[in-house]
DNA sequence: CCGTATCCTAATGGATACTG
DNA sequence: CAGTATCCATTAGGATACGG
């Protein structure tokens, strides 16, 4: 072989910390607000589980993509935003989103379709 | 909310037929291929389990990013080489490479040196 | 409000033997 | 050589109840 061996390590980390199968509408509604706070990421993303969404969160604050903001006092009050490492994705993720688009766009619609309906029915 | 909703259909498409262990790899044998076969992709995927390859290759060829080619006779001839819409990625996977390795230099790294000590104890 | 603790199910990855 | 068939281990995702 005559290119370099192991080029792909790159590619394997940043697709390992965007696996999950919340992290897209998370990182979707991030990038579209400057903070939100738990219960309201939780309110918007229909039926995940309340476990799932933290271990997702958990699993961005430690990759680095995310920061978790924490007010003491009570009710407690948590917000989570972007960090610089996370914005950077920015332009990839809406390069990724006009891929699909373009070469997908039948999966597309189709899981749009499935979103809209589970939004309404509820 | 005064943005589109379900903006990130199209990321969650596209991140699903990128997910699965082996793909990162699988994909940058083939752009640094015009084609390969089956066997000798899964001689220079260390310790990768047959079936999971073929899983691999058939979730991907299910989802149009690459095309296997069959030669009639015996023994059997099987290539794999990249769409036209595989080929698409190239750009965008290059910039998750380099996001990676300018955000999270530590993890590649790692990962790095665990893939190359193990190629070397085979 | 935010998070934990349990317990459970489904999906993914893998080892091994076998076949045309 | 390329692919199947079993069977198994691990992990991810989820429902529900409880706690500071």
């Amino acid at each position: 072989m005559k290119y370099n061996e192991f080029e792909h390590c790159g590619l394997n980390v940043s697709l390992q910390m965007l696996s999950g199968k919340w992290k897209p509408i998370i990182l979707y509604h991030l990038f579209h607000n400057q903070q939100i706070r738990f219960t309201e990421l939780w309110r918007i993303i229909p039926k995940v589980a309340k476990k799932v969404l933290l271990d997702h969160l958990r699993q961005m604050e430690n990759d680095g993509l995310i920061i978790r903001n924490e007010r003491s006092g009570f009710p407690p009050e948590v917000c989570y935003r972007l960090s610089e490492k996370g914005k950077a994705l920015g332009p990839i993720l809406s390069s990724l989103e006009a891929w699909a688009n373009e070469h997908a766009a039948r999966e597309v619609e189709a899981l749009r379709k499935a979103n809209s309906a589970r939004r309404k029915s509820e």
